[in-house]
DNA sequence: CGCGCATTTGAGGGCACTCAAGAGTAGTGG
DNA sequence: CCACTACTCTTGAGTGCCCTCAAATGCGCG
């Protein structure tokens, strides 16, 4: 139930952030065309649900998302969070329908890329396909960095997360020290691997070492992604099974 | 330094089993223009290291690869082992260097299909292109059975590892229930996050449970893919962290 | 205000870890 | 063929990280 309004690539703040910027000149047209934007999600609505027909790609404006799965126990396992500039769905690129769910962790607004719409740009744009195979084979080293991620210690899991969360948002040109987090502890931890309360436990904790301040979901990191805190996250708590 | 010899795929017992079938009878002979086959590797010789150019995908013919990086501490972390019939080399498709080290674990055969092939058979088989992103998404799904996977206990990590292997072979035509492993314990606790202790351990476990028969690499599974299994697995051994 | 939800903090337990040592296996060369 | 070496695999004892269970506090919202 997509509807079009606003639909110009040529207006939109995020375009040259977007697969849009590498596109020609008189390619532009046709891609602006295919895209639509669809009406804002309020805070825990679905952009889609496991069984969902799958059929494009998603643009993160504003606002995130949280992609997840549940087990047979009925629990969230967080594949991923998508904050603006990210792009959701090419997990489900070649199948028909959605394996997982997709939340707005806010109000969140998105951009629609039917995948018609890509083969016939990629047929149009050699360097647009060149472009496409990255961006997938970027997704694959986002789950490796992720599976690394897993086999650290939860002080270390979440130190790298919080940098990974402040980098991304830099990306976007936000503050990359100052920011609120759009997703829970428990969300984390459903990311992380984490109980909730050992998320909260090693926030206060790395607070304490003082790598950081916490306020609920305000954030703000204290030369955290430098060498010397790299260290101080290998030392005061040492990874786990490094033998 | 790659040699051509006997490079018809029309004479490849995996030929049914490899993208070569799925490509169109005019086009077969591009293929098989294409594609090279190196000299026999030996045991713990490499494949690729990290540094390397890339830019080719291997296609393993018999024998068995691991793919795996080092951490900072000199540690290996597997990324997955290739076993006959599987396609290395996805990872890099978009990049000029090779971020990983590929190792025989046998004496090991392998095809090779230079990037710039693919490119040239996508452009001419629009089902060949739909294929190769298929294997793209599949290489994703992949990834994330893995990070499923680690956030299992040690029996289940091990139990779902062995029952991989099973259908792997099974796949190929090998027997799915007795069979070698390729690779040592200290590589299986690599891949699954665990300590070469923890994974002999837990063997011993399993088998005394009576859904194994080890001795050494040969391994027999005993209805360890059965739903009844399935739940000694999750009640015998609970599932650490399920709620 | 009162309800529900998110977050924090404490007490105690279990799984996988580390360290350590012994048994089994493969490969090499005299 | 066997001694020697190196490596893999196994098993035991003890520890610690993160878990579970439990309860208190904070916070947003109708």
């Amino acid at each position: 139930m997509s509807i079009r309004f606003n639909n110009s690539c040529q207006q939109c703040v995020r375009a040259s952030l977007c697969l849009y910027s590498t596109l020609a000149e008189n390619e532009k047209g046709i891609f602006d065309e295919q895209i639509m934007q669809r009406r804002p999600l309020q805070r825990n609505q679905f952009l889609f649900s496991v069984g969902d027909n799958s059929s494009s790609l998603f643009i993160v404006k504003s606002g995130a998302l949280k992609v997840f799965e549940l087990n047979e126990f009925g629990n969230e396992l967080v594949w991923g969070f998508y904050l603006p500039g990210e792009i959701v769905g090419f997990d489900t690129i070649s199948t028909t329908r959605h394996a997982n769910f997709a939340k707005a962790l806010a109000t969140t607004v998105v951009c629609e890329i039917p995948y018609a719409s890509l083969e016939i740009l990629a047929e149009n744009s050699r360097k647009f396909q060149r472009q496409l195979i990255q961006t997938f084979s970027r997704e694959i080293s986002v789950e490796r960095r992720l599976r690394r991620l897993l086999s650290e210690s939860a002080y270390v899991r979440i130190c790298q997360f919080l940098i990974d969360v402040s980098r991304r948002n830099g990306k976007q040109g936000m503050s990359a020290t100052r920011f609120t987090l759009p997703m829970s502890r428990a969300d984390i931890g459903a990311y992380l691997d984490l109980r909730v309360e050992t998320v909260s436990r090693v926030l206060t904790q790395i607070q304490n070492d003082g790598l950081l301040k916490v306020c609920g979901r305000e954030v703000s990191l204290i030369n955290m992604d430098q060498p010397a805190s790299r260290e101080l996250m290998a030392t005061v708590k040492p990874a786990f099974k490094v033998a």
